[in-house]
DNA sequence: CTGAAAGCGCTAACAG
DNA sequence: CTGTTAGCGCTTTCAG
């Protein structure tokens, strides 16, 4: 066997590059594989073994090479996560448990923002499939149906959060907005309140079409009709704009209740309607949120709001991940839990 | 040369995996180095074999795998980022912006959040270097000098963002904490105000400790004294408790004027001295924060406040991981810029 | 410009 | 339990 490596002064033979598993086998005076075994957890080494690699690796600064790792054994422990508006509270916070959540089970997140005008995301998808990824995680934009066979085929799990099913295959997480909203609307209603409003955003979003329509249907089920207007971006800008739709015209037709959509949307609102408007909450208008952020908890806003738990939707993805296949039930929905606070007024006869 | 493929319908040869170099060199009738060099910018390949490699990929849906070619290459394309509290405003945005700016590279992020109690920066750090990233961009927590030259030995670049740097090798970035502390000090004073105050937070983070000394220095230089109080964790909450260590006094040895070192302790401290002590801003105490994050902007705060412009920031990370080498200038600071909105009154002499 | 051959660093059979 | 032998999928000399 010709090495060209001429015994004397091992060291820090960094030629230009890293320590390879070769260096620590020499070093330790033992096979590459004795040194994979020792990285490799439960594999079958001495503690003799063991112990000199260890010993050898600690001194050269060995580690291993998982992308090397990754190309053999084809599990890179990546996964891509697909966001966008990283910013805002709701994503930031999802982001975050997320992540957590997947390190806990040794999987690392490769993130991909993408904010541009016109969201491709299949062009991002294929990016991320390069690396080799254990799954792809869609927290924004929809998927092209084709994706999803492309991912099946190539064994990398697709989990959908918040996003409509685009076939078959796809391991979706969804918040049970219309149930949600529904208890907007119940404690609303329940408060005495008569004129309802929706305050949403134009993003046709799936989470925004839900909300909207289960606030609407539960409403209208108790014999209410709502007003909803729908006003730029998801964003706190957007909240404004919605309260200067439905409070500038006549002081009598404006609604006396109104549940915005998101908790970003409810701070925008809030703020404009008590300072350009000069309405107070809850004693002219009550307001209901949804997501929770933190914000929410604020002074300023002590929102009574439908906590969208970023807890929960984050162990159901890395569960949909870790899942041992086969698994019938590929859709998992988590409940929404309404947070009282200080923006909606008391419930009728409960003084 | 045994080929296991015999000849006949080629199709989707997934046998379990992916469709490799070799299916879509053996379709198109060429070597794998073609392919090879079709999918590798500037190479050379005559358009005709480029056709045919491209036209047979796309048949097949083959993608190159960046975990192979970078095994080969040493550029992995990927940068790992170490952060915490990414639920956090400020950051979520730092972080919006470096993975955006990254993206426009060709650099994919690989995101490590550590909220953990003992934050144990070097093993985290050591595994980030397995996937042999180009770069480790460090947002939170302070690596261990020794890092520094394991990363450097590795070549691969560590980017300190508002560290104190470690060792020599490391790029550092950091916003001029000190310079912009200095402005506030600067406007309060000229606001007329008499009786300053600072609201950190008990965390020793270096951009706690220059924005305090930043500001109290300024101050200290005009003959004014500071009342400095420090509390929790850099959150709402802390503010919270800063507004109450201030204003629980006597109601004359209360300041006039306080400089908190960071919005998200601005919006707690406002909302506090508003809801719990009854004080109207600015007219009974002005307000400067840190940051500019989003919610400084919203109606119930109108905060005036000091812009870190994260944009920035993450233009000098990239910068700094692109550079070729050699740069001397290895620490680039980025400026602070005061945004005046309405929490600080009118300059003396200015009306 | 193109193909053949030689690995990148690692793990996974397979004998011993 | 250990070492040897093959590759994983790709890029990259090196001839042609």
């Amino acid at each position: 066997m010709i090495n060209e490596n001429n015994g004397h002064s091992v060291q820090q033979m960094s030629r230009g590059g890293f320590i390879t598993s070769a260096d620590v086998a020499e070093r330790a005076g033992v096979s590459r594989s004795a040194v994979s075994r020792t990285f490799t957890p439960g594999a079958s080494v001495s503690p003799e073994v063991k112990r000199k690699v260890i010993a050898a690796a600690d001194e050269l600064g060995y580690r291993v090479n998982r992308l090397a790792r990754g190309l053999i054994s084809s599990r890179s422990n990546l996964v891509g996560l697909v966001c966008a508006n990283l910013e805002t509270p709701f994503s930031a916070g999802l982001l975050s448990r997320t992540t957590s959540a997947l390190a806990q089970r040794g999987l690392h997140a490769l993130v991909f923002e993408f904010n541009g005008s016109p969201p491709d995301v299949r062009a991002e998808l294929q990016r991320i499939l390069e690396f080799r990824v254990e799954a792809i995680v869609v927290m924004s934009g929809s998927p092209p149906p084709s994706i999803v066979d492309e991912c099946m085929a190539n064994g990398v799990k697709l989990v959908l959060v918040n996003r409509p099913v685009v076939g078959h295959g796809s391991y979706n997480i969804v918040s049970d907005d219309q149930g949600g909203a529904a208890m907007a609307a119940d404690r609303l209603i329940r408060a005495g309140h008569k004129r309802l409003a929706v305050v949403a955003s134009e993003s046709g979003t799936p989470t925004q079409v839900r909300r909207t329509m289960g606030f609407v249907e539960e409403a209208e089920r108790k014999g209410f009709t709502v007003d909803v207007t729908r006003n730029g971006a998801t964003s706190y800008d957007a909240g404004r704009l919605g309260a200067r739709a439905l409070f500038s015209g006549s002081r009598d037709a404006a609604p006396d209740a109104v549940f915005c959509t998101t908790d970003l949307l409810a701070a925008g609102f809030m703020d404009t309607i008590r300072n350009e408007f000069g309405l107070r909450i809850p004693e002219d208008v009550s307001v209901i949120g949804y997501d929770d952020i933190p914000q929410a908890s604020w002074g300023a806003y002590q929102l009574t709001t439908l906590k969208q738990c970023t807890q929960d939707l984050a162990q159901a993805i890395v569960k949909a991940i870790r899942n041992d296949e086969h698994s019938e039930d590929r859709t998992s929905t988590v409940g929404a839990v309404l947070v009282e606070r200080a923006t909606v007024r008391a419930k009728l006869g409960s003084l």
